[in-house]
DNA sequence: AGCACA
């Protein structure tokens, strides 16, 4: 199955859609003055005046490192992928895209979605090691929402990406959450393994990497497997719960009410009855659904949402190991 | 990472 990656986009809130991008042309190959760079001096209500890069872009909690001196074993030397972790679950490979390329030697990046949860992670590859490390001492801490203040950790990726910017393609996004087309739902049970075991950060290897979609710009490329697994190291592989109609909803704040829950659920039809329980201080939940098909599609918008009670993050939602007893 | 009710 083939997915680009509009149909990847979910239906839950994205505050930052409108994110300003600096359009403005790239500095390079001729750089501004460093006279018009006041590092010390920045001031967030002028963002544009003088300044080499957007203000969102700047550092807020500290100065801007001097030099981007890091000592790297021999290994790390030949590297010349970065990787990106601490992106917000909705930025787009665009976003990665403007912020990688008016950095000197930038070649193409990937957005990466892992599969575990919501968490996206990205690759940027640059030309040689020295321009990766570069941008990565000038990224690194990067606050990327000024909203969220989700802050950006950029270090050396394991192993090379694989990626080659021929043909132009900017950026590729590769997916390997386990989303399925509405029409199959047989292909729950085990016909593939995606992303169940990607520990393999073979140079060499490409063969059995069908589980990983790959969607470029250009189209033509079809056997680009991105090694970045290997940056993710030892991930444990998502649920292999099978489809219920009765779900599991955890990670509910210790404030969250029948009420509340019973109002969000509402929305979705073929709900039927919740039944909440505390565990270690802390509700969860149980949804039962008319059938696997409603439960489903429940999970799937529902998975994540933030509550007016929710204080350690989205719900969290799986299918329950067995079906709520019905009376 | 946490899965009850019968």
């Amino acid at each position: 199955m083939l997915c680009d990656s509009k149909s990847m986009a979910h239906a839950t809130a994205q505050p930052y859609h409108d994110y300003p991008y600096d359009m403005r042309p790239l500095p390079y190959p001729a750089p501004p003055p460093a006279s018009h760079s006041p590092a010390g001096h920045f001031h967030p209500s002028n963002p544009t005046v003088g300044l080499h890069s957007p203000y969102y872009l700047q550092h807020y909690t500290h100065p801007p490192p001097p030099a981007p001196i890091v000592h790297v074993n021999p290994q790390q030397q030949k590297i010349n992928t970065l990787f990106v972790s601490g992106l917000p679950d909705d930025v787009k490979a665009r976003e990665i895209h403007n912020l990688f390329r008016r950095h000197h030697g930038f070649d193409s990046c990937q957005l990466e979605y892992t599969g575990r949860g919501n968490q996206v992670v990205a690759f940027a590859t640059f030309i040689n090691h020295h321009s990766a490390v570069a941008a990565m001492g000038a990224l690194d801490r990067t606050i990327f929402d000024p909203e969220t203040r989700a802050t950006l950790h950029i270090e050396l990726a394991r192993s090379n990406s694989k990626k080659r910017s021929r043909g132009g393609s900017a950026y590729v996004v590769i997916d390997k959450r386990a989303k399925v087309q509405e029409d199959d739902q047989n292909d729950w049970t085990d016909d593939g393994d995606v992303g169940s075991d990607e520990s393999s950060d073979t140079e060499n290897d490409n063969s059995r990497n069908k589980g990983a979609l790959a969607a470029t710009q250009s189209g033509e490329e079809e056997g680009k497997l991105v090694n970045g697994g290997a940056a993710l190291d030892s991930e444990k592989t998502t649920q292999n719960i099978p489809p219920c109609s009765t779900l599991f909803i955890a990670n509910l704040g210790p404030n969250c009410s029948e009420a509340e829950l019973n109002k969000v659920l509402s929305k979705f039809s073929g709900f039927q009855t919740l039944k909440m329980r505390a565990k270690w201080g802390m509700p969860v939940a149980f949804a039962d659904f008319e059938d696997v098909e409603s439960s489903t599609a429940a999970m799937e918008s529902l998975e994540g949402t933030l509550l007016d009670s929710s204080d350690r993050g989205g719900m969290h939602i799986e299918y329950a190991r067995s079906k709520m007893r019905r009376n």
